[in-house]
DNA sequence: CAAGGAGCAG
């Protein structure tokens, strides 16, 4: 037991403390007078700590920086030691920084320093730095290195330069398990499962990773999932990453039953099971399942982390479940589960779709760091909620704080304006967009200035829209100029899209109900009977029109024409009252 | 006086 501390605990009594990981957060909590004053007295005591907080999972790298910054003299241990800590979670330009920062300090690192450096690297720097840092191995001889040379490996052949990792590992007097399945993974990455097979059946010994890697590859980056579960069965031992790649192969390809056969019969779990499985049906159409698995999870009593925290609301997202949403908001901040940016926009979307703007602005407005995608949920969300102007405040706010946008930002924003028919609002962004912000619009934009021109009738400027657009028009931006002829009585125009739309092969039903429907407002029953004979002989039936609602935790589903509802009556009248509402206001 | 390279969820 860890007794709270009233006197001061020496650095050499911490110390000893710090040999346990597991109870380092309780230590670091309970005696931090004592480890500032520690850090003040004993110069070592810092690099030793740093050390302590470098086994930690999750380790906080924002601390160790702390730390560090208090080791009066840092040596190479202890700048690999926060090279390796940012290396690890994720930060590699910050490991690169203090990489930059010991060589400028006149230390040149050891053959430890370079397998942490080559992994920054290899994440996301481009293996031009990797080329720079297999010049300086070189240079300082750790050329021999096994953990050396294979780092390099693995870091070509995350930038794609699987040939040179293939050239290296060619070279190799002497090769280990590791420097084998970098190679393969290199070209699994690449997408070769050929050559990634070829180097696998040649190998003296195969651990684990070597099967898994195979798996994952045949599972995800070429979908063929049955040849992955022939390497899974054919395991002679499987761990539990390779259980969960295996039923990540069959959830990224829509296999749920056979995912959940294998997460039944799996021998142990971990979060990352649960995870899969949760998103898998989240992104398969099957969020009830996802929540019901969630709530599996939590009475099985494995705590849930970010990701399958995220899963379980983009479940209550799709079923705009607000009430179990709220509850799962509520859950987490209970249980302490972290809320990075990922989570809160989650949230934001959640609440968003499920119509609660308030809670959405709440957690908007909570937030201290905000993402691109924070932004877009925001403005998007706003704006199909009808809350055009409220959306533009958004943006406009995003260009004061100097927030990066992305072509999403913009579509939001322009379907925003469309949807409150803020028309001369829309059209001065969408001229901003290139030349102020640098982003190109793509089709979605012209399709959404199309809208945002056609709703308001001004279909001629829609019509120039489509022919000037740099791009091959889509179906989809026929189908919105169609959809306001219906709305503006726009004969001429509305034939020309149902003759574009036919040469691209999307003349549907739903088109021709359309066209039908305007030659009716227009009295033209020549051209209805005409329509609807096509139709017929066409085979084409019209779609039956569903949507669904969460009610008190209870999910209701509306199908057009069925009144099956036990408050069908009721229903109706509210619809009614609605539509007369909306009449008055016009 | 401690440490490194390869595989799974977003």
């Amino acid at each position: 037991m860890i007794s709270s501390s009233s006197s001061t605990l020496l650095p050499k009594t911490l110390l000893s403390l710090l040999k346990k990981p597991k109870t380092i957060p309780r230590i670091l909590q309970i005696h931090a007078v004592s480890i500032t004053s520690a850090l003040f007295f004993d110069p070592s005591f810092a690099a030793r700590l740093l050390f302590a907080v470098s086994e930690l999972s999750p380790t906080s790298p924002a601390y160790a920086e702390t730390v560090f910054s208090q080791i009066p003299r840092p040596d190479t241990f202890s700048y690999n030691t926060i090279i390796r800590i940012h290396a690890h979670c994720g930060n590699p330009l910050k490991a690169i920084h203090f990489f930059a920062l010991m060589r400028k300090n006149g230390i040149f690192g050891d053959n430890y320093t370079y397998p942490f450096v080559l992994k920054a690297c290899g994440s996301m720097l481009g293996c031009k730095v990797g080329v720079l840092i297999h010049g300086e191995v070189i240079k300082r001889g750790f050329d021999e290195d096994l953990f050396v040379r294979n780092g390099l490996i693995s870091c070509y052949c995350k930038n794609g330069e699987y040939g040179l990792g293939r050239k290296l590992f060619d070279g190799f007097v002497a090769r280990d398990l590791v420097s084998w399945n970098s190679m393969i993974a290199g070209y699994v990455d690449y997408g070769d499962m050929e050559e990634a097979q070829n180097l696998f059946d040649e190998m003296p010994e195969r651990d684990p990773y070597s099967w898994t890697i195979l798996i994952d590859g045949y599972g995800k980056k070429v979908g063929d999932v049955d040849r992955a579960r022939k390497l899974f069965d054919k395991m002679p031992k499987r761990d539990l990453v390779c259980w969960n790649s295996m039923i990540d192969g069959y959830t990224s390809c829509g296999k749920m039953d056979q995912a959940r056969e294998l997460f039944e019969s799996m021998p142990e779990r971990n979060v990352i099971s649960w995870s899969i499985l949760i998103d898998g049906y989240a992104q398969h159409g099957n969020p009830k399942e996802a929540l019901d698995l969630f709530q599996q999870m939590l009475h099985q009593g494995t705590k849930p982390d970010k990701v399958s925290a995220v899963g379980a609301i983009t479940a209550c997202t799709q079923m705009g479940a607000l009430d179990q949403g709220r509850w799962l908001h509520f859950y987490l901040k209970k249980k302490k589960i972290l809320f990075d940016v990922v989570v809160q926009t989650a949230l934001i979307d959640m609440y968003m779709k499920c119509g609660s703007l308030d809670l959405a602005s709440d957690v908007f407005d909570s937030m201290c760091e905000r993402s691109v995608v924070t932004w877009n949920v925001m403005i998007v969300g706003l704006g199909s909620n009808g809350c055009g102007r409220l959306a533009l405040e958004i943006f406009h706010k995003m260009e004061r704080e100097r927030a990066p946008m992305d072509d999403l930002t913009f579509l939001g924003v322009l379907t925003a304006c469309t949807h409150t028919g803020l028309v001369s609002e829309g059209l001065e962004i969408f001229e901003r967009m290139k030349s102020e912000f640098g982003i190109e619009p793509k089709v979605e934009h012209y399709g959404a200035l199309v809208d945002l021109l056609g709703r308001t009738g001004r279909l001629r400027e829609a019509r120039n829209v489509i022919g000037k657009m740099p791009m091959k028009p889509t179906s989809a931006l026929w189908g919105s100029l169609l959809a306001a002829c219906r709305t503006h009585k726009c004969v001429e125009l509305a034939e020309l899209s149902v003759e574009q739309l036919a040469k691209l092969g999307a003349d549907d039903s739903g088109v021709y109900v359309l066209l039908s429907n305007i030659y009716a407002g227009e009295g033209m029953w020549d051209d209805v009977w005409r329509i609807r004979k096509l139709m017929k002989t066409g085979g084409m039936r019209k779609e039956i029109g569903r949507s669904a609602v969460e009610v008190d935790g209870t999910v209701h589903e509306f199908i057009y024409g069925d009144s099956s509802h036990p408050f069908m009556q009721e229903i109706y009248a509210v619809l009614q009252d609605l539509s007369n509402s909306v009449v008055s206001t016009r």
